[in-house]
DNA sequence: CGGTTAGTTGAGAAAGCTCAACAGATGTGG
DNA sequence: CCACATCTGTTGAGCTTTCTCAACTAACCG
């Protein structure tokens, strides 16, 4: 996780054995016996603290019930799995639950290109809807959880309900306004303006959940990050240096602090 | 338009006044009397010849005929002026009848970035759906027709009907799948390379719309390619040049002739 | 027909990339 | 628990690509 203080299994996970093999990741949620812990992630919707980031906020309590019928499972992926690749066919929407997910695009010739990164509460998938394939593949970043929502029966449960079908234009049309301003910084940013952004995007979410906005912990490597914003490791590598030495960032490693939230929106 | 044999209104359009002012430039469309012209565009959707390119294949005449009661407007946009603005309110999406648009968005600062070129069949202001406001903005490159869709009575219009349920979906996903491949384009390629992947996505959108893909008019100048590909106009301009030299492309100015696709495809 | 805009080309500057060396962190097996 | 190997991150030097600025030409418009 990026923040020290959530409470599902923190760095136990990593080492803990995968309850299903590598094959069939898919493990099935007992419903019943599953009880929330005190501000604790819920096997279940309708008890998830995470339900507030992920659906929409004025549910009913028949909606939500019934939304704990449609995500009955979630999966576990390894550090480096992949929780679909291009190709694969697609069937459903998945949320991050615990960890986090970079999405890539392959180029034929072997180029990859990060799309996002993906935190808890947050949506993959989304891309598969059009064609019935995946376009992109999705890697986990750590030890990481996603709640499967199998998309035949969400689409049937939007039918019923407006507000989840709102909900799910909600999600494809935030990705198509997210994309656009990653294109934007890709087509007119430098590489301090490109990192600086990414950095205090990455703040406001993990502050959207609860964490702090000005510590936390990249998951991504120098070289992911760059895969990201369009630049070579060592440009970041010297971004960052940049950010310590001008008392924008205080960069050990992985751990980040931003010092200077104001200046580094005026970089 | 981009090719010459398209019989709608052609270039005497521009000259021709627009029917109402530039501040209300709603026209209602008469769905009795306007009868569809042989092979060409009518104003209702189940006579048009461009439904096919917008719309399912595979919708009932029920559907079709219903489709005829949602679309019931058109709308002329005349060069330069935009379809809708940044923040304005969403309340429709659009379809490209006749000319191309671009779509930008644009940073405080006022820099901004073109992240698409419509042409004729491809949607427009999908980014308004998660806010309720648009994000971006759409401006017509020449003077233009769209199909107005109200977003409420289009909604409701896909709760009865599956296909365009799905169609929604479709139209949506794609969207997010187009901007993840132009994100790769963005942050891994050459500014020779994008140039080359501009010209022949764009070849392949006129081909699937029966026109030549080997031959064509830019409608968008080179700083307005530029723009899109990341590059500056000096840039595209020199690549426009490289091409010709290499006789992969021959540019006189806007009109453009594909000579070598393999090549043009490996670079 | 003259003024304006759009496009081309050249020369020099700058941003970011490549290659390389090195330092720290992480992990593994003895 | 240490030694070694590996992986990740940092920094430097020189190079490449693209940008900037500028001059010039072609096309378009009133």
């Amino acid at each position: 996780m990026y923040a020290e203080s959530v409470c599902e299994a923190p760095s136990s996970a990593p080492s803990s054995p995968s309850p299903a093999g590598p094959g069939a990741a898919l493990i099935p949620v007992n419903r019943q016996r599953h009880v929330s812990e005190p501000g604790c992630l819920s096997t279940r919707c309708s008890t998830c603290s995470l339900r507030a980031v992920c659906m929409p906020a004025d549910l009913s309590s028949i909606e939500i019930r019934q939304l704990d019928t449609v995500v009955l499972t979630t999966r576990h992926v390894r550090r480096g799995e992949a929780l679909f690749r291009a190709h694969d066919v697609f069937q459903s929407l998945y949320a991050v639950r615990t960890g986090s997910f970079k999405t890539i695009v392959m180029h034929r010739d072997g180029r990859e290109q990060v799309i996002g990164f993906q935190i808890p509460g947050e949506p993959l998938g989304l891309d598969g809807v059009c064609s019935g394939t995946h376009s992109c593949e999705a890697i986990a970043l750590e030890d990481s959880t996603v709640c499967i929502i199998p998309f035949a029966q969400f689409e049937s449960f939007c039918r019923d309900s407006r507000r989840m079908q709102h909900h799910l234009y909600y999600l494809m049309s935030s990705e198509i306004v997210r994309e656009s301003s990653l294109m934007m910084m890709l087509g007119t940013m430098t590489a301090e303006q490109r990192l600086a952004s990414f950095l205090l995007d990455l703040a406001a979410r993990f502050r959207a959940r609860g964490y702090s906005g000005a510590q936390f912990n990249l998951k991504m490597s120098r070289e992911e990050i760059g895969c990201y914003l369009g630049l070579k490791l060592e440009t970041v590598s010297r971004m960052f240096s940049r950010f310590h030495r001008d008392g924008l960032v205080e960069p050990k490693g992985k751990q980040i602090r931003i010092v200077d939230a104001q200046a580094l929106a005026r970089v």
